[in-house]
DNA sequence: CCGTATCCTTCTAGATACTG
DNA sequence: CAGTATCTAGAAGGATACGG
């Protein structure tokens, strides 16, 4: 597929910029990648009371307006268990896993970013704000591809 | 290179939902994405004057603190001209070139998402938020790669 | 021509308290 | 457990006027 968006026709130039100006709202909002990326991990559906953990930092009224916003959009999947107590679980859904190489070419970029800019990255905590007290070099390249 | 982000390493997982988001917050802000568009086509620097034609609807004040933004984060350049009247040009440094793959990528999951959701997609006018009356079909796939 | 300074409006995050 | 409702502070966007 060559649909190279770089092309100089203003027609198309506008179109572009509205896809990509479109896709990041989608994605805008202080928490929604740090969803993404733990429903991604997780690689099943997880509980409300979990995600809350996992996505360290957030409070209740945040992670339910973001995922409610995620759910519009398509990206993720609401389960509700008609139960006592209730249980409801969320979990990506076939255009949210599709994200992957977007935030993967992100990921690269911002590594490029920093090994441009040399310094110290400003690794910062998501949730605290606290620079985190890592450097930011890649991790072994050795992982499993993806543990079934 | 075998980055998988998606592997299930909690400490990992915050490293790279941290790493996104960054990338993600220098991209935020409305008029980012088609500065950064127009200076990709332009392929050449652009005056300030002409990039306040090309980046429709954007204000001085808005254009100006985005490209403060832009250039802080070393994505645009500025070069000022001393003569009068004042002259100044914006391009895209190397790390704002190498976007391009992000931004392609973000750009074809925009398709997937018309493409599943069926319908039309909202096409909205950058600048006026008017619906643009076209739908969103890809461009011919014959484009020159890159016109020289 | 290119930018700064002000002022105003709207949008967002978040703290807190309450409910089926 | 998984929400809703309310309120507040601050950030972001934007209109307008002025300056080198």
């Amino acid at each position: 597929m060559k649909r190279d968006w770089r092309n100089g026709n203003p027609e198309q130039q506008l179109f572009w910029a509205t896809a990509t100006c479109e896709t990041l709202r989608v994605l805008e909002g202080k928490w929604k990648i740090v969803i993404i990326v733990q429903l991604f991990a997780a690689k099943a559906p997880v509980r409300f009371s979990e995600l809350e953990k996992r996505v360290v930092g957030v409070n209740q009224k945040m992670l339910i307006q973001q995922l409610k916003e995620l759910e519009k959009d398509g990206i993720v999947a609401r389960t509700v268990y008609p139960q006592v107590p209730p249980k409801v679980e969320y979990a990506l859904t076939e255009l949210g896993r599709a994200l992957g190489p977007s935030i993967e070419s992100l990921i690269n970029w911002a590594f490029l970013k920093c090994e441009m800019s040399g310094g110290t990255p400003q690794q910062v905590d998501a949730a605290t704000g606290a620079v985190v007290g890592r450097q930011l070099s890649p991790p072994t390249e050795t992982l499993e591809p993806r543990p079934k």
